[in-house]
DNA sequence: TCAACCGTTTAGAATAACTAAAAACTAAAC
DNA sequence: GTTTAGTTTTTAGTTATTCTAAACGGTTGA
């Protein structure tokens, strides 16, 4: 149905956050939210768009990726020093990190369970809890 | 009765290691070791190191915390993009965040309790489970 | 319709954190 | 002491990310 208008969703997106539809903020959004949960670095993101022959700096994909983020249509993971990962899912789950080849993957949400979260300190509250299960390979 | 020999407890963790007792080595193990838990970046480090006029570059820094960390003397903890803190604790803990000012703390242990964790993928086994709490300030 | 204005967006330049390589130095072994 | 092997420093990258100034595009008024 949507064959037709293959930048509908991307726009609604955009709009909803409050931000203005740019070619290169649709093209971005369309390759972020129209092919599933997805973990991205800039890096990555940026060649998929060149390939997808969309014009678009580096810096554009970082300044997009962090707008989104701070929109809330993203979220940034950090794992590994000198690595920003942006995950498409939004709502609280948790990840695996495959230590090996630096993959990111979501944890089905019911597969963790926090007991006990520990009291956030006076003055302060939870922001959120992320849990990250590094995997390395069997031994 | 370590006053007389200030560096007797930093020289034994350094040959345990196996790293050579340098100047440098010694004083960075002094600061990171002898003073309880520590969360440091690298150039906190290298600003203590100053203040103790202890005469060090920044890269040998960065190289001795990669070095001990190596050596299973420190843990790196990642929870910022483009920054890293080693960790003076090397147990099974895991880690406030704040926010605001960028400061990590340890929880202590018994103040999480994960019920279920999830079964690593096939080949893989879970190397280590981390979980960061962050904080932001009460509304 | 056009032009002047003005906030937004973009992309190249700049910055910060970190690493690598080569030369200068130190510690330990002989 | 001299040699050797390991360390530190310096310098020069590299990489991820941010800054800024110029280009864009939408809006208003003529």
């Amino acid at each position: 149905m949507s064959n037709e208008r293959p930048y509908a969703r991307a726009m609604q997106r955009l709009q909803g956050a409050g931000l203005r539809p740019t070619r290169q903020r649709l093209g971005l959004a369309r390759l972020l939210f129209d092919r599933g949960d997805r973990h991205v670095t800039a890096e990555q993101l940026h060649g998929e768009a060149m390939g997808d022959s969309l014009k678009v700096s580096l810096a554009t994909v970082y300044n997009t990726l962090n707008q989104f983020t701070e929109a809330g249509l993203l979220r940034e993971v950090v794992v590994e020093a000198g690595r920003s990962y942006f995950d498409t899912n939004t709502s609280a789950h948790h990840h695996f990190f495959h230590e090996r080849d630096g993959m990111l993957e979501d944890i089905p949400s019911d597969h963790v369970v926090l007991t006990r979260v520990p009291e956030p300190p006076p003055g302060k509250k939870v922001a959120r809890v992320e849990v990250i299960v590094r995997l390395s390979d069997a031994g």
